[in-house]
DNA sequence: GACGACCTGATTGTCTGACAGAGTGCGGCC
DNA sequence: GGCCGCACTCTGTCAGACAATCAGGTCGTC
């Protein structure tokens, strides 16, 4: 389809590294949640004027990581039980939709990409850490490419993002791993049987257990910070 | 729940009042699909800074209703009919899923506001034009603040506005009104019959059968075109 | 006359400096 | 001890400036 003949491009503007950094620093951690984001430190912090700085929290208050009370400033977003819940109410609704698109429209070479993914995804496992996150990351990326539907693509890039930010509260749960990537290897399978059907339902189902782990977490958390 | 004792709190910050006038000024069609927005004409224009201007424009970049190519600036974004058709899936499956939250989850009062709000709209049918358009959006304000899901009302309006963008191409097509107002009655009856099921299935056939008409229009200008 | 190099004007991207106004917190007054 | 007012901190917004980049026209060469 789209011919690899597209340039770099890589430090397409100021503005568009200032968000990436923040985004990343939001995901990992750097700055947690609730956290303030004071404009002038983060000017100091990335060598970049006001200008740059503003507009990147514009576009990551768009994106729902960061909320700005009038006159007093960004800071980043936390989320309670109840927007969690929903977060993954939809994310489960989106996703099956994207893992029937798969099955339905993915080309061979997509379906292919999408399995060396599962393989890498299963190897970065036992390292843990970034190159896990960094692999799922991958994974969800050639999942979502090949959909066959570009909305769907960036509405669910942004959920994920804003899950990101239960990350640092609720850390993977020890058991979760293993059987989150046999339900991965699973939609994976689904598509690459064309069955669109299957695909959706363990899309649902893995978003399901994710947010039944993260939500039983999280609820606690709220009862004992209460 | 809430009470309603909520401020007005009406202007804001300038930025959001610029939002705000720019995104009815593409909704109404004040500037075309495609349109080159050049910002000192904005700010001229608008009576603000750049720095007003930049940022609304960072936001409405945000919600996909302009594109911005660096170095060139920002334009209306245009809708093909590739796009157009992944818009309408992404919604009947969420406006879907809204519709059953709202058969679940509304409170007497809400439903019975929907039904206000269809009957206004019913009413703002014979009258047309700025009217109808208002009547409509209020219906979906309602059925959206109704489902018991604030990511999926979020994610909707933002779905509409972009829709919205299709309007000045295909208008109204003369004798979908009447089938419209049929099919939005049916899906308020079975949210107020607390008939999930229904309720989702009548949301689903109303996007469908809207995207059907709009789609066909699309596709015909899209070829005369070329 | 066609093609490519160069120049020019228009616009964006970004920085700096400035200033009013909204919040915040502290110290004094009742 | 509680309330009021004041100083301080940031944000919101503007104006001006300048380099980088894009689009289009001009000119020279083959």
């Amino acid at each position: 389809m789209e011919d690899d003949m597209q340039i770099a491009r890589e430090s397409a503007t100021l503005r568009l590294q200032v968000e990436d950094k923040l985004r990343k620093a939001i995901a990992t951690g750097r700055f947690r949640a609730g956290e303030r984001l004071v404009e002038r430190e983060l000017c100091a912090l990335l060598g970049v004027g006001r200008t740059s700085v503003r507009e990147a929290l514009r576009q990551l208050e768009a994106e729902g990581l960061i909320v700005t009370i009038p006159h007093r400033g960004p800071a980043v977003a936390s989320i309670g039980p109840k927007e969690a819940r929903q977060l993954y109410e939809v994310r489960a609704l989106l996703e099956g939709f994207a893992g029937r698109g798969c099955a339905m429209h993915a080309t061979p070479e997509q379906v292919a990409d999408l399995e060396r993914a599962v393989v890498a995804l299963e190897k970065a496992a036992g390292e843990g850490g970034a190159a896990l996150i960094e692999a799922k990351t991958s994974f969800y990326e050639r999942l979502l490419a090949s959909c066959g539907n570009d909305v769907v693509r960036q509405i669910l890039t942004g959920l994920h993002n804003r899950i990101t930010l239960l990350r640092s509260t609720s850390m993977q749960q020890p058991g979760r791993l293993p059987r989150s990537l046999k339900e991965i290897r699973l939609i994976c399978e689904r598509i690459a049987a064309r069955d669109a059907e299957g695909a959706e339902r363990a899309c649902i189902e893995h978003i399901r257990n994710a947010a039944e782990v993260a939500l039983a977490v999280l609820e606690k958390q709220s009862n004992s910070a209460a």
